[in-house]
DNA sequence: ACCTGAACACCGTTCAAGT
DNA sequence: ACCTGAACACCGTTCAAGT
């Protein structure tokens, strides 16, 4: 069972295939085929191999697509900071670039690992840990809490952007909120009496502000354990 | 192609399928053998008859998991109520009865749509958003914070309870936890200040106790704009 | 109305053989 | 060291035919 395997590390042969190629030629089958869009078949086609080959570079498809997921992470963690702006600025700014970063490629937010493993993931982890610790907050806590907001930017990123059909995605959104908006409409209020109140606010919503409502609250609680 | 239907409206075979019976057996399937263990074969094995006989009462795969983790989430949703604690005390005691019931069904939480669609989600959603009117909260705010809570209760839960192989559970948790610990250890301190230093925490640190850590911020966060 | 079971059109993965 | 491509052991789904 042949290992994975990064960049060759010189001596091969000079036409030879990378897990890089591999990766990234599979993050553009992904985008526009979704995940069961992306065959080891199609692929190896794309990249004019057999699909064996592939498997020199990535040892499954749960593996490869687990790796794309890592490198579109490291679109958001790689983008500049801010010189210094406060802990809770720079927190938030981070956890919306991660969110626009999964937003442009539905089908990678399921796939990051908790506890992160992957390089990309791990960063992220790491820069919220130490803007945490910027924060003032206990030594004791530090963990905790950072990996709570980990989760709460991979895991509600991933139930928001659900993975909609390839076609005209934002399209399919609003016909889909417009859908489940009136299927809000049609419940009984005896059942459902918050619901059957509020479905003007599904069908005007923005998926992107949500994340944002979440986050601030979630931050806000943060700072007030971080001041006592 | 034929429509899903609920229980047979009588009339039919006294021996009939139903939907009820179908999903009750996938979930056995799937507690017991994963996602990818559960088929439509072995579902129709099972049930003895046939795998066209399921399609009569699931249009497909994914309708019939989606189903299944909706019934899971029944049971939490399900459960008694405390005649008149605080709201926050209320919104607590739920969400940590939704994370127990993914707990024992893992592969369920990253099932459930977001907006809900299906009863019990709604259920769910519509639950919170009772709780968090009583809460005081101005009523533009009500939809975008109830979501939010809902969005952490599910979307964190399937970050947390990530499909582990279907064998002795606790002890494969507690090996991944040591594996990944030992890994961020020998991670380079100067790319990863953070992590370097808290490995102990992860090693000794519980699921369920994370997933509340950040739920009482998250709460925390709530009371604070409540009462302003 | 509901079930049967064969058939279709695929999959991921392996592996002997090549270079 | 890295690639080829046929072969294995499956899948989900459909559908004519039955009761």
């Amino acid at each position: 069972m042949p290992r994975t395997r990064g960049r060759a590390p010189a001596g091969g042969r000079a036409d030879a295939l990378s897990q890089e190629v591999v990766v990234g030629a599979a993050i553009a089958l992904l985008d526009e085929l979704g995940e069961r869009g992306l065959t080891f078949r199609l692929l190896a086609e794309q990249l004019q191999t057999g699909t064996g080959a592939l498997y020199w570079h990535v040892s499954s498809k749960d593996e490869l697509v687990a790796l794309a997921a890592d490198q579109v992470l490291g679109h958001a963690v790689a983008a500049d900071l801010d010189p210094a702006p406060s802990a809770g600025t720079a927190l938030h700014a981070l956890a919306i670039a991660v969110f626009d970063a999964f937003d442009q490629h539905p089908w990678a937010a399921p796939h990051v690992s908790a506890p992160p493993t992957l390089p990309n993931a791990l960063r992220l982890l790491d820069r919220i840990g130490t803007l945490v610790a910027r924060t003032g907050l206990p030594a004791e806590q530090r963990f905790a809490v950072s990996t709570a907001i980990f989760y709460y930017i991979t895991g509600v990123s991933a139930q928001i952007i659900a993975p909609r059909a390839p076609l005209n995605a934002t399209t399919e959104r609003d016909a889909y909120l417009a859908q489940t908006a009136e299927h809000w409409q049609n419940l009984d209020p005896a059942d459902y009496p918050f619901l059957t109140l509020i479905t003007k606010d599904l069908r005007h919503h923005a998926d992107r502000d949500q994340f944002i409502t979440g986050l601030d609250i979630l931050l806000r609680g943060l700072k007030t354990s971080a001041d006592t």
